[in-house]
DNA sequence: CTTTGTGCAAAGCCTTTGCAATTTT
DNA sequence: AAAATTGCAAAGGCTTTGCACAAAG
């Protein structure tokens, strides 16, 4: 079984475009939207193929909400947390290195290999109290 | 505003029941078809809404799975973190207080208050590899 | 020209909600 | 009797899919 050749097209190279130009997390949705508003419509249907497929090809880092809504942000060279606040969605990029470390600590410890992690952190940010 | 008092209806014991039986996470239409296969039978709705409210008052930990799919465990008394096989869903909990201390640190220095978070690993486990 | 991708609308799922009937206190 | 809870079915919201048409190679 070959490669499927992929094609480069309007929309796929739209919605790369997009993500290029986000630091965070994004909604199928709200990329859709994006897109539309300038100009660049795409498909509801194909922005979900086209993120789908970038999950795919590990280009995009996948979140699920509480809410059940998943949320797409392109995979930034280093790899780091957020900390949002709760109240107005403020956010800060924040790195620990010693955590990276830890979770692949634990997860050697129990024999799970190949490990990744999501780590959110949230607060009630300065301006918002 | 006062608490609203809670009652104890034989729908709510019963999914209290499952889920002490249970170790590892389990849909709400899972646990609504073991009460029905036990013969328990707990409307769909009423499942969601117990879970939920279990949820809330922090009786039950949440998961949410990468189709979107919450799970629902009972929860131990202490705060813990979730190692998950990302193959058959297998789960260890695993505490780490460093990681409650940095993320109180982190959130500290960037004026957040009332900090809470959410961790979860995933990986392969032994048994699937 | 053949194959892959797109758009639209319909369909699927999980979850929530309105409301009358029922149960708990 | 009053208030909370349940069940059912309808409604919601996000995501996927069938299919005819358009675009890419």
């Amino acid at each position: 079984m070959a490669e499927q050749p992929l094609r480069l097209t309007r929309q796929r190279q739209a919605v790369a475009d997009v993500l290029a130009t986000l630091d965070d997390f994004r909604s199928a949705q709200e990329i859709h939207e994006l897109l539309a508003g300038q100009g660049q419509a795409v498909g509801l249907a194909t922005v979900y193929r086209t993120l789908q497929l970038l999950a795919d090809h590990d280009e995009v880092d996948v979140l699920r909400g509480r809410d059940g809504e998943a949320s797409y942000r392109r995979c930034s060279a280093t790899h780091h947390h957020h900390l949002v606040c709760r109240s107005c969605g403020a956010t800060v990029e924040v790195e620990g290195p010693a955590v990276e470390q830890w979770t692949r600590t634990v997860a050697d410890q129990h024999g799970y290999a190949d490990v990744s992690h999501t780590l959110e952190i949230f607060g009630d940010c300065p301006r918002c109290r």
